[in-house]
RNA sequence: GGGCGUAUAGCUCAGUUGGUUAGAGCGCAUCGCUGAUAACGAUGAGGUCCCAAGUUCGAAUCUUGGUACGCCCA
């Protein structure tokens, strides 16, 4: 006997006691054991940080990397999932600093990095234990107790090694890069830092003149909107194919020159007339030299030339150059360079730097410090922060007459996050760089061959960003990161990379180690870990190679923690210095997933490193090249995640749940649904509780009311597959071995139908879920389940019901729905694993031996395509078409479905099938509650043909005469015009001057049922209703009344759906006497009656009741009576 | 400012290579069913497919230009 099954059921109960029954019974070990041997499906996890609390976007993330292992799982592939864990970064450091209530690096280095690194290793794991809840919880199947952690010795000397490679086949080197500087802080942000802290201000913008060396009392009108870089000023620019004026200005007795279009603006803004003297390209000025505003390095270097590339000689610096950023959408179409506070100025200068003969061209200037503040290069500023300098700037400027206009403009300008009234700066910084742009080719070409989801992205924002490829600056001022395994020679400034803290120790002359030592002394409960991190490492020093007496010294920085993760197809084995099998049969990973905002992030630095690493052109690399892609051939990009208004989701907005509330109120199998089936999972997707709630009674009640209608039935039957057989997976031939099963092409139509909708449904999902399409999938599944439910179940209804329990139509109707059932729950395990799990834990329970013990040990259903029919398919559809046609006419005609009628007429557009819906009249008599059904084909009274050409197919044939063949079609007469075609096959139009021939296939015909009949009309048919009702229909349907009655009766009493009762009916009306007497037979056998008797109970009883059928009264009167 | 994406019913979203009646679920309304029953079914209302121009016999779908929103970058 099955379990009975609980009519109310509580699904979040349910999972967590499916969690225990998997954490004892080891499911997922044993389910990736049991594969061991097979096929490879690998997958990489994108190693989440755990020091943040995980929302509902993270369990999309999680959910949609489950899904896929475990259908590849499931057919058979052995998959690995290796958890992991992202821990370096300035997030980290962030956390701790908030903790211990400090901000700048100052306060850190006061502090102590000691102290503070070993903080940093301890926040790491500070919500662990939600994130391994949520894991579980959410029934993501990744091995936790073997997760990959990157600030781990193993891990780190892995991302070592890869890192001396680079460096061993010089793509390392070191550089300036402009970056956005908190100077209070002294340090960089990154650019999502940067992002965050963007506010609303008024800042200078200023017009200022740069008096032109060759020209006589001609200045160029520069623009800038920040003074404060004025004193570092090297170049002006102007956009070459721009055209210029110089302009005579009366009042300032000058000439000034600036674009022409903005030749209107600035008469405004001077409120006064320019004389416009003359006008040229910008390209004309490019060359001509300046007095820049301040003479701090043009006092020495302002004569200063050098030889370019091509021989010539030219000044270094304060002439005009072209840059194509140069517009005249604001200012005077000629900006004002000072490359140390732009990254497109930096850029000018390295363009500028590479038309000179090395060691010729200009070098950096810059007269701020790291602090923010003026240094003594620009004395009259010195220590004083730059944003306070503008306006003494601007006085000074003013004073010397330099200051041609001045306003003030409002944009948007980055302060910090962490301390709002500290505005950011681009200031330079040496920085280490990766010559990715060598790779660009291959990236590209890497990428070109991977599968993206959705495909956009791979020449779209993924390839664009390839394209635009720059160095990858990797090196970071910070403390707790991956240190870069980089030391210098105290003399010469040589530089030597260390693969390993092994190696690192084989160098002659060690020390520094006792660093270590001794704090590891001090405190035991270190993690050994901790060494390869700063401070430690930074202590070991050795002998150098190349000066006698001098020192080798680690460089200070440590690197950016993308390079940690992109690494990890590696690094997460500790390869090459251990586990070279594991690499090596676990790359690439076949599949991956994260959200949209990982292009520039985890997908970008994967595809870089394995890309420099382990390809055919990484000329010198250490490692054999590997095809691609690499290092993963399909990646789902999910869409984000917004909150219920449709913004970001956020903390303090709480536009969201928190995912354990979700999990308590509706469980994961919902909201893992909802994740799988509402849209395709790279769509945006709009947090929506009332969504994951409705995935309950969309999906998961239905399915499961099926299920319980099924034990019921089959327990109060005792319907019971054979007690000394092995449940098997529930396969075929594991059932066909019971008594009482009958082959499936020995059934009835429904069966074989409901048979055939299930393996063409398991073909077509199992081909989309290869493809990753499982919102495909999922929709194909849903369809499924409503085809079960509301067709196969409610068809059957009379077959589960009937009285002979060995009845062989009814032992088919259960073996069918348990095929059903068992092939569904495999076939939805993958996407509801708890809700799978807990079916199928019951349908195996009454075999003597269940050796499979969850289905999720089992393989992925195959659709055998012998039994799918598609013509049965077909027709079946058409049936249920005239089936709900023939309710709509029922509804139209206000005839309810209880009522009986004589009968219906079917026209159908296309006579074929006709022959085989009429062998199930039985269905829709049953269905529709009338006596006969019957199909005509001469049915000129009832509706009229309309013939409308197949546009698909005569459209590209006959071209622009579409829509006269449309007319000439619709004009004809219809019946006559398919008479036609049914005698020659084809017939022939006469368009203008064109005969057009069609065929059967040319043309479609659509019904109209005329005016006056109780009708519906559909796609391929049309239903009339008979509506004339005699007194004997009108009697039938009163005792259907009667019998609804007795049946709520029986409901209102609690009673079991086995209970025999005794009835006394008092109808106070003869003809509802007469209905009642007329079908006692049908009224007994479906209330489950014994007796019935027309009469009061001899002895009274309370029980009586009144009811009114058709607006009389019945009292009746029900008892009990099992014997 | 640049790149990428999105825009379809009140809401959340589908819509296959362009084919003439644009769908689903929820919500709403009406009705039905009542031995799957705190479930279920049917029917209906509700759409200038963001706007404009173009290509085409035919455009939600293709092209161009706008608008709005989101993300990434500047």
């Amino acid at each position: 006997m099955f379990q009975p099954v609980e009519t109310n059921v509580k699904f979040p109960e349910q999972e967590e006691r499916i969690l225990n029954y998997w954490r004892d019974r080891k499911i997922y070990d044993q389910a990736l054991s049991q594969r061991e041997g097979g096929p490879k499906y690998v997958f990489y996890e994108g190693p989440p940080t755990a020091n943040g609390k995980p929302h509902p976007g993270h369990c999309l993330t999680r959910a949609i990397k489950d899904l896929f292992p475990r259908y590849r799982t499931m057919r058979g592939y052995y998959c690995e999932r290796k958890a992991g864990w992202d821990t370096h970064g300035l997030p980290v450091e962030v956390e701790v600093c908030k903790e211990l209530g400090i901000h700048s690096k100052e306060e850190i280095e006061a502090y102590g990095i000691e102290p503070f690194i070993q903080k940093c290793q301890q926040s790491v794991w500070r919500y662990m234990q939600e994130w391994e809840q949520l894991t579980e919880r959410l029934g993501f199947w990744v091995k936790l107790d073997d997760a990959y952690v990157t600030y781990h010795q193993s891990y780190v000397e892995s991302v070592w090694w890869s890192l001396k490679d680079l460096f061993d086949r010089d793509l390392l080197y070191q550089g300036h890069k402009i970056i956005w500087w908190w100077a209070q802080g002294g340090t960089a942000l990154s650019s999502g830092e940067v992002g965050q802290g963007y506010k609303t201000v008024f800042d200078p913008s200023v017009y200022v003149l740069f008096p032109l060396l060759d020209r006589e009392n001609t200045s160029l009108l520069v623009w800038t909107t920040t003074p404060w870089t004025l004193p570092s000023n090297q170049f002006a620019a102007v956009n070459e194919s721009i055209e210029y004026v110089t302009a005579h200005d009366p009042e300032l007795g000058q000439d000034i020159i600036f674009a022409k279009d903005l030749v209107d603006t600035i008469s405004q803004k001077l409120k006064r007339e320019l004389e416009i003297k003359s006008t040229c390209k910008g390209g004309d000025l490019v060359g001509l030299r300046y007095r820049p505003p301040f003479d701090y390095y043009y006092a020495e270097g302002g004569d200063q030339q050098g030889t370019l590339t091509n021989g010539e000689t030219e000044h270094v610096a304060w002439r005009i150059t072209s840059a194509d950023f140069v517009t005249t959408e604001s200012g005077s179409g000629a900006v004002h360079e000072a490359p140390a506070f732009g990254e497109v100025d930096y850029e000018l200068l390295i363009s500028e730097q590479a038309r000179f003969e090395p060691g010729q061209g200009p070098e950096l200037i810059c007269a701020v410090g790291p602090n923010g503040q003026f240094t003594q290069e620009a004395p009259d500023f010195a220590g004083m922060w730059v944003k306070d300098a503008d306006k003494p700037i601007m006085r000074r400027l003013k004073e010397e007459g330099r200051l041609y206009l001045q306003e003030q403009y409002q944009h948007e300008y980055p302060f910090c996050w962490r301390a709002d009234e500290d505005p950011l700066i681009q200031y330079p910084r040496r920085s280490w760089f990766i010559r990715t742009t060598q790779f660009r080719d291959s990236m590209l070409a890497n990428n070109q061959e991977i599968n993206w989801l959705p495909n956009h992205i791979r020449d779209g924002r993924f390839g664009n960003f390839l394209e635009s490829n720059v160095d990858w600056a990797l090196s970071r001022e910070r403390y707790w990161g991956t240190p870069l395994p980089i030391w210098v020679c105290s003399e010469t400034g040589n530089k030597d990379s260390i693969g390993s803290y092994d190696e690192l120790l084989s160098k002659p002359g060690i020390s520094g180690t006792h660093v270590w030592e001794e704090a590891k002394a001090a405190n035991p409960e270190l993690p050994d870990d901790l060494r390869v991190h700063k401070p430690y490492i930074d202590h070991v020093t050795y002998d150098s190679p190349f000066a006698e007496g001098a020192r080798m010294n680690r460089v200070p920085e440590v690197i950016d923690c993308w390079y940690d993760s992109g690494a990890m197809p590696f690094a997460q084995w500790g390869y090459p210095h251990q586990n070279v099998d594991q690499f090596n049969r676990q790359f690439p990973a076949d599949f991956i997933s994260e959200a949209l905002d990982q292009t520039r992030g985890w997908f970008y630095s994967l595809l870089a490193i394995s890309t420099m690493m382990f390809s055919k052109d990484s000329k010198e690399a250490s490692q054999t090249p590997v095809e691609f892609p690499h290092p993963f051939r399909n990646c789902i990009v999910l869409g984000l995640m917004l909150g219920e208004d449709g913004q970001k989701m956020s903390k303090s907005k709480r536009n969201y749940r928190e995912p354990r509330e979700i999990f308590d109120k509706y469980g994961a199998d919902a909201l893992r649904w909802y994740f799988f089936a509402n849209q395709p999972p790279w769509t945006a997707i709009r947090y929506r509780e009332q969504s994951i709630k409705e995935s309950i009674p969309e999906f998961l009640l239905r399915l499961w009311n099926v299920y319980s209608f099924f034990v019921l039935y089959a327990n109060i039957d005792g319907f019971e597959p054979a007690a000394n057989l092995d449940a098997g997976q529930l396969q075929r031939d594991i059932l066909e071995q019971n008594p009482g099963y009958r082959p499936i092409a020995e059934r009835g139509e429904l069966d074989r139908w409901i048979i055939s909708e299930l393996n063409s449904t398991v073909q077509r999902v199992t081909e989309l879920m290869d493809d990753y399409d499982n919102f495909g999938a999922a929709a194909r599944i849903t369809e499924f389940v409503d085809a079960m439910s509301n067709w196969y179940v409610r068809r059957s209804r009379d077959r589960f019901w009937a009285a002979d329990k060995e009845d062989p139509a009814k032992l088919d109707a259960y073996w069918t729905l348990l095929e059903c059932l068992a092939t569904t729950t495999k076939m939805v395990a993958p996407f509801v694993p708890f809700l799978a799990e807990a079916i199928w834990q019951n349908l195996v329970s009454p075999f003597s031996n269940a050796s499979v013990e969850s289905v999720h040990l089992c393989d992925y259903p195959e659709g055998q395509a012998e039994l799918v029919d598609q013509d049965l398919s077909r027709r079946m559809e058409t049936l249920r078409e005239i089936a709900s046609l023939g309710r709509s006419a029922r509804m139209d005609a206000k005839l309810k479905v209880r009522q009986p009628l004589t009968g219906v007429t079917v026209i159908l557009s296309d006579a074929a099938d006709q022959p085989w819906l009429e062998e199930h009249n039985a269905i829709l008599k049953t269905e529709l509650n009338v006596k006969s059904v019957t199909y005509t084909s001469d049915a000129g009274q009832y509706v009229s043909y309309q013939v409308i050409p197949n546009f698909k197919r005569v459209g590209p044939r006959v071209g622009k005469l579409m829509p006269a063949v449309k007319k000439a079609l619709g004009d004809a007469d219809g019946a006559a015009m398919l008479a036609d075609m049914e005698a020659h096959g084809k017939v022939t139009l006469t368009v203008g001057s064109e005969s057009i021939e069609l065929d059967g296939e040319d043309i479609q015909v659509r019904l109209q049922a005329n005016e006056g009949w109780a009708a519906a009309q559909g796609r391929s048919s049309v239903v009339i209703l008979s509506t004339e009702l005699t007194p004997e229909l009108i009697r039938e349907g009163m005792s259907r009344d009667v019998v609804r009655l007795v049946q709520d009766r029986r409901k209102e009493l609690n009673l079991q759906f086995t209970d025999r009762i005794q009835l006394w009916l008092e109808p106070e009306n003869e003809e509802l006497k007469q209905a009642i007497a007329e079908n006692r037979e049908h009224i007994t056998a479906e209330t489950l009656a014994v007796d019935l008797k027309l009469e009061a109970p001899s002895e009274k009883t309370d029980e009586t009741v009144e009811r009114n059928v058709a607006d009389s009264v019945l009292r009746m009167t029900l008892q009990v009576t099992n014997a």
